[in-house]
RNA sequence: GGCUCCAUGGUCAAGCGGUUAAGACAUCGCCCUUUCACGGCGGUAACACGGGUUCGAUUCCCGUUGGAGUCACCA
């Protein structure tokens, strides 16, 4: 059996949302799963929509993420150049379309915009549907030759049959078939002599030796009229694997344009890369088992392409969060501290003992940025409301928290021992005497030292932190704004 | 609008002729608990509709409806 080859064929025109970087993903697990090659092709022939920098986004994500090409700009394995406008001054393209001029199957255009504009038939939803009509098909070899030698611009373009269907088979969706009315005679070379994609991914991936073809669906509707150029070469046709689309919460598929979030984005949000590439392989392909959390390792033994859905996914940032909280449980705390450290320093400087902190906030949050509205209260106690201090649950009222909180004041201040156990015990010793139960205390004592109706640890544990000056003076406090009611 | 694809809970999804139609996220409730959380347990919630085929359809076929994609000298 020959080796799967898989590529990613980026554009370098902007950030990588989730949607590319799937993509990317699939591709790769695609080759991976069955030792295959995975190479990174970087497709600017269009100059105008290139963006500084774009490029070098493209090999860190796939860097970061794991998803490590075996060939590519930067790796040459014998089918360079991978950047495609370096192949251009190979003369690669203008010499098939050539080839396909002379079979018959591809043609010279002059049309200018005027003309091709005057084609315009029918406006859809603010779109212009323009289907070109082989004008310059009937061109003579004379008057071809003419144009040419005057250089006036000129496209090639595919010359496409007007009867009869065209199947192509995909693994996912099988068999589809498109009358050849349909098909448009699309671009090949641009007046700028740089080829369509349309063109130089069928002869790249051909050339290349791609064995499979794995693209968005966003491409199955042209396909057939790459596998016409296949044909026409007399190329064998590759496999195909669309998958199926990744879209916003209203089910419009994921763009740049509309600024859905990119794999940096995500990041700067405080999402681990490992949740992140996770997330996005089971958008889309589930496992045999119920299993969820996988290393890329594991993907690889695992994925199956047979198992890729066909109906689209949309991407839900609720339940990524979830696994990245997954992830942030499994963390080794040392890793998790240095993570966690700089969102520490920034919320409550350095003078409190963040160890500590973090370890509290470690099964609690979901992302970084979480700990801030979690741990804020340590530094300054906020503004709030009397009525936190009644909780049915706990059977306590501002009253008989009032009550608590005075009790308390004189035995808090004798004692010197503000460790977590020294004050448990001290606390559960009022409980004691009083025949309460333990939240009866504890939860005004947590109310006063906190000011929050949720923290990510109980009262003792907040006191040990907070020091006994401080301490005593939030339970001052307490007292005061109960007393005001 | 033409063409193509898709159609199981709010979301991701298993299922591939006979099942009490899994599981996860979210949501709700209970338990545990030094509140919340974590953890444990449980609940609500789905086969879009109509025809076939079949002893039997979520599953196969057709149609309808709905959704998406595409229709560039962008990829």
């Amino acid at each position: 059996m020959t080796k799967i080859r898989t590529r990613y064929a980026p554009s370098p025109t902007g950030k990588m949302h989730v949607g590319n970087l799937r993509s990317a993903l699939y591709e790769f697990l695609i080759a991976k799963h069955e030792n295959g090659d995975f190479m990174l092709r970087i497709e600017d022939t269009d100059q105008e929509r290139f963006v500084e920098g774009a490029t070098e986004i493209i090999y860190r994500t796939l860097e970061k993420t794991g998803l490590i090409h075996d060939e590519g700009p930067d790796k040459d394995g014998g089918y360079g150049p991978y950047v495609q406008s370096e192949r251009m001054k190979t003369g690669i393209y203008m010499k098939y379309a050539k080839e396909l001029i002379d079979k018959g199957e591809a043609y010279y255009c002059f049309c200018d915009k005027e003309r091709l504009a005057s084609l315009k038939t029918e406006i859809v939803e603010g779109k212009e549907i323009m289907i070109y009509d082989k004008h310059c098909l009937s061109l003579s070899k004379e008057e071809i030759e003419a144009n040419l030698a005057a250089g006036k611009p000129y496209v090639i373009r595919q010359n496409n049959p007007t009867e009869g269907t065209t199947t192509f088979h995909d693994e996912l969706y099988g068999d589809i078939t498109v009358n050849n009315s349909e098909l448009d005679d699309m671009i090949l070379i641009k007046s700028d002599g740089y080829p369509t994609y349309n063109f130089a991914n069928v002869v790249d991936d051909h050339t290349m030796n791609i064995t499979h073809v794995v693209r968005g669906n966003e491409y199955l509707s042209s396909s057939p009229k790459y596998v016409r150029l296949y044909d026409a070469f007399g190329w064998e046709v590759p496999v195909y694997v669309h998958l199926p689309l990744i879209t916003d919460e209203n089910h419009k598929k994921l763009s740049k344009r509309s600024g859905h979030a990119s794999f940096e984005d995500l990041i700067e949000q405080g999402f681990l890369t490992e949740a992140v590439v996770n997330y996005i392989a089971l958008l889309g392909w589930s496992p045999e088992d119920n299993r969820e959390i996988f290393s890329l390792e594991e993907l690889k033994k695992e994925f199956d392409y047979h198992r890729i859905s066909k109906s689209p996914a949309v991407f839900d940032i609720v339940k990524l969060k979830w696994m990245n909280g997954e992830y942030l449980k499994a963390m080794d705390f040392d890793k998790f501290y240095e993570l966690a450290k700089p969102y520490l320093v920034e919320a409550l400087g350095e003078n409190f003992d963040l160890k500590k902190i973090a370890a509290m906030v470690k099964t609690r949050i979901e992302v970084f940025p979480d700990i801030a509205g979690q741990v804020d209260f340590f530094k300054k106690l906020p503004e709030y409301d009397p009525a936190m201090y009644a909780h049915k649950k706990m059977k306590t009222d501002k009253t008989s928290s009032l009550k608590v909180l005075e009790d308390l004041l004189p035995i808090l201040e004798a004692q010197d021992d503000y460790s977590n156990d020294a004050l448990y015990q001290t606390l559960l010793a009022y409980v004691e005497k009083e025949g309460v139960k333990n939240g009866y205390v504890m939860w005004p004592v947590r109310t006063a030292v906190s000011g929050k109706q949720m923290t990510p640890a109980g009262a003792t544990e907040i006191m040990e932190i907070l020091g006994k000056e401080e301490s005593i003076a939030r339970i001052r406090k307490g007292i005061e704004l109960l007393k005001a009611e």
